[in-house]
DNA sequence: GTCTATAACCCGATAGAC
DNA sequence: GTCTATCGGGTTATAGAC
């Protein structure tokens, strides 16, 4: 079947760039995971880098469903649902003994000079995460002081997240993350207290 | 010479893994931004691994010389220096028109599972980073609240910085970067003036 | 310590039968 | 659409003369 083929292929290619980075993962890597034979990816994708941006749209389009959905499963308050999406991080971070943090933000720091399609999607990708963070301070209302830039919060939310991924994937231990993530809540705390 | 020929290409290696990444720098990159032959390094050095160990290990010596006494030239207050740390990162994003960031944090995320010594020297370094910001808020002394721990807000600092190079380096432009800063700065102000 | 040549290997991509 | 075999090129590292 055609697209059961496609599909398996962006779908070993998903676990493999998230396991071991984009330029350590070989086409020959992809063909044993999706148990596909060359000639089949090479029949789908005009090459390896048409896989990822295969892999880095099937992010994107998986934010709602794949991401915020499970990590605000009962949760409703727009403030908490925030935290809540950090704390979906740390559960991957701890699960995997903190050696994968967002496939994302890997991806973007490996790729020194990606070509303009995937530095496209990729930015896509942490518009996307930003853009609904920032929908919960907006609905947050008037609980947050009206000074403060809802996208600027929310992008300080997702370079928490990330620098925090960084510093808990390289010393193997999620305190990095919890200490930045602490301090954010603090922030956040405090900018509720005195609106 | 022998001391001179190793420096060569220590700082070669330096200057490109920053550029290129560490796995899409050939050693054949490095002979020819050192000037020398293959024999030559490695008749200093194992294999490329061990010239990044060598890269890391000046990054990580070169933390007050090369990276705090730049920044901090002419600025003596010790949250101000803080912040002109931030700047001197800022600087160097634009200058480099948002392509290269902190070359430590690239090559953490690039390595997906580096070996032991590798990782050692990685973690050696952020730890040098936040244990100097730490002394700056250690030295700011009651003007923060006594109960924000020093070395949690260094660590947030940190993942300030190098979530905000993630973001700007992926969309060329320095908005995220300063964004994230100007949100810490507003954090920081705030515990400065209820404390 | 420095040089050249090359070994041994892995990579992405292709050709062409089925 | 799927299979196998293979091409051409780049990789790290080594051998051995000087």
């Amino acid at each position: 079947m055609s697209a059961d083929t496609k599909e398996r292929i962006v779908f070993a290619a998903m676990g493999l760039f998230a396991r071991k980075g984009y330029a350590s993962t070989s086409v020959a890597d992809i063909l044993h995971d999706a148990g596909v034979n060359a000639g089949s990816l090479y029949h789908f994708f005009p090459g390896k880098q048409d896989v990822l941006l295969a892999v880095l749209d099937m992010y994107l389009h998986g934010i709602r469903p794949m991401l915020l959905q499970p990590a605000w499963n009962g949760v409703t308050d727009p403030i908490e649902r925030v935290f809540a999406l950090l704390e979906h991080y740390r559960d991957y971070l701890t699960r995997t003994e903190c050696t994968y943090g967002c496939p994302i933000g890997s991806i973007a720091l490996e790729l020194h000079e990606p070509d303009p399609p995937v530095r496209a999607l990729l930015a896509a990708n942490f518009d996307g995460w930003i853009s609904a963070i920032e929908t919960c301070f907006i609905e947050a209302g008037d609980r947050l002081p009206s000074d403060v830039d809802r996208r600027d919060l929310a992008t300080f939310a997702l370079t928490t997240m990330e620098g925090g991924v960084m510093l808990s994937r390289t010393d193997r231990t999620p305190v990095a993350f919890d200490r930045s993530v602490r301090m954010l809540r603090h922030y956040i705390d405090r900018l509720q207290a005195d609106r």
